[in-house]
RNA sequence: GGAGGAGUGCCCGAGCUGGCCAAAGGGAGCAGACUGUAAAUCUGCCGGCAAUCGCCUACGUAGGUUCGAAUCCUACCUCCUCCA
């Protein structure tokens, strides 16, 4: 049957892409080959902790992936953790974390719907609160939950492990946290599990628990953890450095200028839809100097561009780019300021005042800094004075910084 | 139940034998130079108001001592550790 193997090829290529482990390469081979033959989709579980409201390109490499698994005809399944969420993952963390409120809960879980289904296809995704069976669980169900596993073992998990050794503490309840993910598998019957390579306790709790409850395993795909712009830390957006999906196209495609370069191949692989093929070109380019990692960035602030506003946008965004930082032109459109009385003395307008009132700067301590710092600019002349006064005239543009810009009406 | 430790600016973190503390240092952020881009690198800035000496707000909260407190005292709140 030179099809199935065929086609499996071809699903395992795109599959292998950018995972880092897949656990174990051979169960999902014959998961896909049984699913190929049988003509019966995998079931693909991805659990969302609704804490975070807004997406960023980091939660968008295993969204990548599930939509890979979509495309090939697989039924993909979110999860979106109401219930764990109000315990907190406590993966990663060195401190127990706060319980959400149900109605935090709530509110995100549905901006995360509307998020995700810019890379999913809705129609062909399955979304659930796991509240929906784990709320109906009885004591006695929880009891024989978490009998199905010791403390030792679950003192193995790399922060749990960490804390005790540093006499930091662990709620009890933390230890319903992968029980509870890992129920989610049984409840769903999942083939695969997708996660972070910081999910893999959990993903693996979730094989441990179905074999316990008399089911085949699943299998546990694991993706890095994206690096944010900073290039060292992962995305996230309490460090601020993340490209949310959710941006408007010029902030997202400067943004993704602004990343070092080293980052450029991994972001290609992980959160672009370019093939392996074409990825490997890009690398193998930027290394003999062919290709100018500039000119990589900008297809890369294209690509991402592109998935989330369209192919128009994303040239816009470019256009713009092109004008204001390598130019150093005005952009097409600049924010107009109506001139009010409050900024003026008779009939003169206190620069700082102006600054502050159009919200180029948050102080006018601020609007004098950034003068002394020769970074304002009125209609391209260069501003001294940090207590400048002048007669504000329609259509004069003021620029602070490299990116700030105001047209006064 | 008992003993002890800690709460500092966006974050981390010094200071805590009282004044020289708007508070070291690092990170983040911002600006300038350079450039290949809002990469890298270098330099500078980095509470607010007035900009002239100045004034106000700030070191968990509320009081107190003092000419003067992040620094001392009291109470309270929060967090943590150890013993039981």
């Amino acid at each position: 049957m030179p099809n199935i193997e065929q086609d499996l090829e071809k699903q395992l290529k795109e599959i292998r892409r950018g995972a880092v482990e897949i656990i174990p390469e051979n169960e999902l081979v014959e998961k896909l080959k049984k699913s190929i033959r049988d003509n019966k989709p995998l079931k693909i579980k991805l659990g969302l902790d609704p804490t975070a409201p807004d997406i960023h390109l980091g939660h968008t490499v295993v969204l990548q992936k599930l939509r890979q698994f979509q495309d090939f005809g697989h039924q993909v399944i979110i999860i979106l953790g109401d219930y764990t969420g109000r315990i907190g993952d406590p993966t990663g963390k060195s401190e127990t974390r706060k319980q959400l409120t149900e109605e935090e809960v709530l509110a995100n879980a549905r901006t995360y719907k509307e998020q995700i289904f810019k890379i999913l296809d809705a129609e062909k995704t399955r979304v659930e609160f796991n509240s929906k069976w784990l709320a109906p669980l009885t004591f006695a169900d929880v009891i024989n939950l978490s009998a199905k596993y010791t403390v030792a073992r679950m003192l193995e998990r790399d922060d749990f492990h960490k804390r005790y050794k540093n006499n930091l503490p662990i709620s009890i309840h933390e230890f319903f946290y992968p029980l509870m993910q890992g129920y989610d598998s049984v409840a769903l019957e999942a083939d695969v599990e997708l996660g972070g390579t910081d999910q893999k306790f959990n993903l693996l709790m979730g094989r441990h628990l179905q074999k316990e409850y008399g089911q085949e395993p699943q299998v546990a795909l694991m993706m890095p953890i994206l690096e944010g712009l900073d290039g060292v830390n992962k995305m996230s957006k309490s460090l601020n450095n993340y490209v949310g999906i959710n941006e408007a196209p010029g902030e997202m495609y400067g943004k993704v200028m602004s990343m070092p370069d080293e980052l450029l191949v991994r972001y290609f692989e992980l959160v672009t839809r370019v093939p392996v093929e074409e990825v490997r070109e890009i690398e193998a380019g930027l290394k003999d100097g062919r290709l100018h990692p500039r000119d990589v960035k900008m297809r890369l602030a294209r690509e991402i561009v592109t998935i989330y506003h369209g192919e128009e946008e994303a040239r816009q965004a470019e256009e713009a780019f092109k004008r204001v930082f390598q130019k150093r032109e005005l952009p097409e459109e600049i924010p107009q300021f109506k001139v009010t009385g409050e900024v003026k003395e008779g009939d003169q307008v206190v620069l700082p005042k102006l600054l502050v009132q159009a919200k180029l700067v948050v102080s006018s301590s601020e609007a004098r800094r950034m003068v002394k710092q020769n970074a304002v600019k009125i209609n391209g002349q260069l501003v001294t004075d940090p207590n400048l006064r002048f007669t504000p005239e329609p259509g004069t543009v003021i620029k602070v910084g490299k990116r700030k810009f105001v047209k006064l009406v």
